[in-house]
DNA sequence: GACGAGTTGTAGAACGTTCTCCATATAACG
DNA sequence: CGTTATATGGAGAACGTTCTACAACTCGTC
């Protein structure tokens, strides 16, 4: 009688890890080894679950296993999604975890952080395997509590000192001296840096990183101990009106490098409308090598960093480190130019390749 | 002794409902009445309950609650992220939820149907309360089989006939409608159109949407029975090449409907490279009024969906149908034609406003 | 033929919620 | 005072996994 009554409640459709092991005629724990591959399980016995398993078409509830081991799924939390950037870092976890059983979800903070902290909090609440932090705007000690609940890999934040937290970057302060060093290689002395507000991004953010950058390299160029760098607020009406007066200034320099393409491109624009040359009256280098800057008619001389490559490299280094590695890895790609026209005119007006 | 036994096991340091009720001395299941704000509690038990809660910073397990009842996360799938038109749809998705206690999960499929579809199970697997897929490649039928496990509101795709799920979508068909009265409008005769490649999209899709559109409006405008449609293929280096050779054919029209953005400034861009003048050899409109084509360097005319508000929309209808509706809505937004120098040039080459 | 060492499978207790009854206290009413 | 309604709080069974013990069995090996 007892025993009839708990056969019976299958009332709802679902498959469960049950239905699988009643219909592979074996225990629950069996058929959850098999899903996990765990030791312990004969050629036969698998054989006989996965039959199950794929006559019934079974899906282990994500839910569930987030509750008791892992969720296999890491979470990516992105700043800001407009900036053409941060889809080539997603295409490169795509890549890395198509092939594997984890997914990736995402999150997008668009840079304030409360929700920043809401949504790592609620993927660790998920049962999240591990997290990729793209470009984070919390400081290093909030990210090292946050780390020892969950794996971390932070993208885009320097910070080389954490224990707790992998960081992978591109070497901005580098990049930062590249764009500088061409400028100087095409005889411009009169160089400024056009960065972010500044109420954007502390010491570790990758801005700040390159204006060290800037500023080191112009000092090796000998020029100035203190080089000039301009802000752009990054909000809408006050940006442009920034760069109009940045363009119609009396002392307006030669040559300019620009933090971000997205800078960059507006800049571009708004010297076209207000009749400055692009190389000539100001040579311009951006950053990032989006595929706007690309296009013929922008034709942007940009700091190219792989941002698939770097969400490649994040993501193997975070299954690594949820695979049991300890020890942080701080691991820096070297960026490179892709010389175009607003740096210097190549012949006619079209495009190189 | 059992009781001594019962209390001790507090050994990890996760804050859980339970430690809650016993800070607050109360039991289990009125904390969790105060979290749901259920029928049945005093404003005094209420307030004790908070006090604990904001004591212990409690944050409840979101993979807990899916395994019993509801995740307070939906799922927000996207095709592509590289198109900036989808951006808009997530900001206007995460300004509803921002202020509920709902967060949005972002998916990225890659237009592959076999991601698209491990995505949503998954996102199902997770118990999240509802779904929203923009310019999903899944046909109807399995749609609909998807929307009896979970509510599903679709952007971006065209069946008003479905019962299951709701839809949210710009009226693509008048947007290519309003795009060909324009260019008839400025006097041109001699348009065609630039769509996506064979394989992409089903009828459903925006893409072909807006072919019917395109063909209707000609022929309204007694410009033959069947209008040219040409294919741009979707990957990179055929691309290029098929637009190199429409914008070399001897026989190519005066004017141009593409059905994007995305390929739109492209065609500007290697117009340009070519020596052919825009818009005096070729008007060209485009379709998303994304970022970039209102820059004055691109000044691409384009049909304005908001996707903001799609996103804005898709939300509140998405709340409605996880809170009980059962009845599918199918809703229009009415795009609008942005002008600007890629139709006609307006009086210098400076960018109007 | 008894005894460890492996190997293969299982029982059943977690995990942290929700939610359906139930029990109790208080109020309302004749 | 009973009796009935109503409001408030609690016990405890799900939910679908994972994972720790442990049982059962098969081999050598002395």
């Amino acid at each position: 009688m007892s025993v009839e009554e708990k056969q019976k409640p299958q009332r709802n459709d679902r498959v469960t890890i049950r239905t699988v092991a009643a219909h592979a005629g074996v225990s629950v724990a069996a058929v959850s080894k098999v899903m996990r591959n765990a030791y312990g399980v004969s050629d036969a016995l698998r054989a006989r679950v996965m039959d199950a398993i794929e006559a019934l078409a079974y899906r282990p509830s994500r839910a569930a296993r987030g509750l008791r081991g892992r969720s296999f799924t890491i979470g990516v939390l992105l700043i800001d999604i407009r900036n053409p950037f941060l889809p080539e870092v997603i295409a490169g976890v795509n890549g890395v975890l198509a092939p594997s059983h984890y997914q990736a979800m995402i999150g997008v903070s668009d840079a304030r952080v409360q929700l920043e902290t809401s949504l790592i909090e609620s993927m660790i609440d998920y049962k999240m395997d591990g997290l990729i932090l793209v470009a984070p705007r919390l400081p290093s000690e909030i990210l090292a509590k946050f780390a020892v609940q969950i794996p971390i890999v932070a993208v885009g934040y320097h910070d080389a000192n954490a224990t707790a937290f992998d960081t992978i970057n591109a070497d901005d302060q580098r990049g930062a001296e590249i764009a500088v060093e061409a400028l100087l290689a095409c005889g411009y002395r009169d160089i400024e840096m056009l960065s972010l507000g500044e109420r954007q991004g502390h010491a570790v953010s990758v801005v700040r990183q390159r204006e060290i950058g800037f500023r080191r390299a112009m000092q090796r160029g000998g020029l100035g101990s203190s080089p000039a760098i301009g802000k752009i607020p990054i909000a809408s009406p006050k940006r442009e009106e920034a760069m109009r007066k940045f363009l119609s200034r009396k002392d307006r320099p030669r040559a300019v490098f620009c933090w971000s393409d997205l800078d960059a491109i507006t800049l571009l624009s708004l010297a076209m409308e207000m009749g400055v040359r692009v190389p000539e009256d100001l040579a311009v280098i951006g950053y990032d090598n989006s595929s706007t800057a690309a296009l013929g008619l922008v034709n942007l001389a940009s700091i190219d960093q792989s941002g698939r490559e770097l969400g490649q490299i994040a993501t193997r280094t975070l299954i690594s480190r949820i695979e049991g590695r300890t020890a942080a890895e701080h691991i820096f790609q070297i960026p490179s130019l892709v010389s175009r026209n607003s740096l210097i005119r190549s012949g006619n007006s079209k495009n190189t390749r």
